[in-house]
Formats: structure tokens, C-alpha cells, sequence
DNA sequence: GCCAAGTTGCGTCGCAGTTGCAAAAAGTCG
DNA sequence: CGACTTTTTGCAACTGCGACGCAACTTGGC
């Protein structure tokens, strides 16, 4: 990926600088679906003089150019994961916050067919399913 | 819906104050979803000394309590309605704000199963389709 | 190396929502 | 009904996330 960021920059008719290609790469080094400021903390890490508003604006910009994505799974603070080439959504572990991604063909058609239904055509969609773990794996009656 | 009110909040051990029956008044003539400032200003037509920060207390507590719901659809303010007795989702006109609700049980049934695949129990979930009018009804192709 | 243009850090601002506090209203009991 | 306790309210100050203006500083082209 780190071969992506001088490319992606010169392609976007952004310079390259130091604090972005920081920031880029522990972008594309982060599986996970990091806020803000745990972007920074990673940043900060590698280059301490790095700002949250750098941050901010960077994010944003990569979001703007369709490098990123933006979600909010309610805690109040936006997360963000590289954007992949296929669409996909979300599971969200409500007990550790993890996100696990999925991708069902079946839900996106039918999605498309009430928006059709309704006399609309679909923008986009954010489906999340927040969830915990089955503590029952079968049987077992519960309260 | 306005016989509710007293009974809700007895049930709920809180006082039946002014504010808090205008409140709950303006809620249930609601049919949209309307943000704090919009539910303010409609609160506020009736009564107007009624402050911002009791229509947040109120509608907070409401929601703790399961009359009301809360929806994040990406303009930074939550918008509100009371707690359908069935679940449904939301289709959002991207060009108005304006919000529809529909059902799908296929599309619960494959989120189930998908949570299920994973080893989870489903807590909740929100699925938001955000949509415009679509301009042309039939063929017409376009890039 | 020099210069114009883009970028950064800092501090500040804005907005949505929350909270501490003192005054006011609700419910309770005699 | 009137005194008393507890909950609510309005106000205003505050919080937290994120955005922004500005002066100082890099970047990339010559």
C-alpha cells in the first residue's frame, strides 16, 4: 500500500508531505476502524509533531477524493477505514466496539427493489447490525 | 395518545409537569421525525417558556425509558419519533430530509442469519437507505 | 537556491448536547 | 388547605468533536 500514497497524492494534485504520508500509511497499516483520535495517537507515535487538525483535515480530504470512508456507529466519534473496492456493511460488536465487515448480495437486492418500490433511486445505504456474542450456542432457555 | 401521557409517566415514577405533557403532546401529533430544534420550536408555539435543555432531558429520558427512538441520519442532529410497536426501517429523500419507513422480514431474516453465521445475537440493528426521486421513470439509458 | 502555492500547527470558534445550581413546581401527609 | 420533601425546570456555563483563520513553514518547479 505505502507505494499507493505517492501515486494517490500526485493523481489528487496534493503534495506529498511528510505529516500525510504519515498519516496515509497508518491509514493503510490499520485493519480496524480507528476514530480520529486514535489516528492521531498511531500518528503521534511515528511523528509527534503531527496535529489532530492535520488529521482532521487529511481524513477529510481523503474522504472527499473517495479514498476513505466515514462511519458512525454511534459513540459519537466518526471512524474511518480505507475505502474497498466492493461495498460492503457492518457488524458491530456492542461489547469491544470491533466491527467485522459483511456483505450479503440478497440484502442489496432487495434494498434496491423497495427503493424502487417507493419511486426512488438509491444514493447510498449503511446497514449495521450491532450485536453480541451467542452465549448459548443451542438449546438452553433463557430469562 | 394523550390519555398516555399520564399513564406513562406514573408508570414511570415521574411527575406530570407543564412542560413535560406539552412535551409529549407535540410528540405523539408527530408523524415525522423531528430533530431537538424542531421539536423546540413546535414545544415552544404552545408554550413558549419551555427551554431547549428540558426538551434534551425529556427526550432523553423517554428514550431510556423505550417511548421514544433516536436516529442519527447524518446531519448531525438526532431526529426523534416514538417507539413504533413494530420495527421498521428508513428511507431517507436525500433531497428533502424527508423520512419514509418500510419493513422488510426478508431482510431481518438474512440479517439473523448473518449475525447467526457470525456467532452473534443481534442487539439491534439500523438499516437507512438514502435516496432521490428517480428522474427517469423507464429506459432512456445514461453513463 | 528562489518563489508561488499548498500545507501545517496553533488557537479559537461553532454546534449539538449536557450539567450544576438555585428557583419553582409536584406530590404527600396531616 | 398549607407545610414539607423531592423532582423538575430555566439559565448559563461547559463539554467534546470537529472545523477554521492565520502566520509560519514546507513542497515542487524553475
Amino acid at each position: 500500500m505505502a507505494g499507493n500514497i505517492e501515486a494517490i497524492c500526485r493523481e489528487l494534485g496534493l503534495r506529498l508531505t511528510g505529516p500525510r504520508r504519515t498519516i496515509m500509511q497508518v491509514l493503510s497499516d490499520s485493519s480496524d476502524h480507528p476514530d480520529a483520535i486514535e489516528l492521531h495517537r498511531r500518528v503521534t507515535a511515528i511523528e509527534p509533531t503531527i496535529s489532530l487538525a492535520t488529521v482532521y483535515r487529511t481524513v477529510n480530504l481523503l474522504r472527499e477524493k473517495g479514498v476513505l470512508e466515514r462511519h458512525n456507529f454511534g459513540n459519537g466519534r466518526a471512524r474511518y477505514e480505507t475505502a474497498a473496492s466492493e461495498h460492503h456493511d457492518h457488524l458491530i460488536n456492542v461489547e469491544t466496539g470491533d466491527v467485522l465487515e459483511f456483505h450479503s448480495e440478497e440484502i442489496e437486492r432487495l434494498q434496491e427493489e423497495i427503493a424502487r418500490a417507493h419511486g426512488f433511486d438509491i444514493v447510498s445505504h449503511k446497514l449495521e447490525i450491532y450485536v453480541r456474542p451467542r452465549k448459548r450456542p443451542r438449546g438452553a432457555g433463557q430469562s
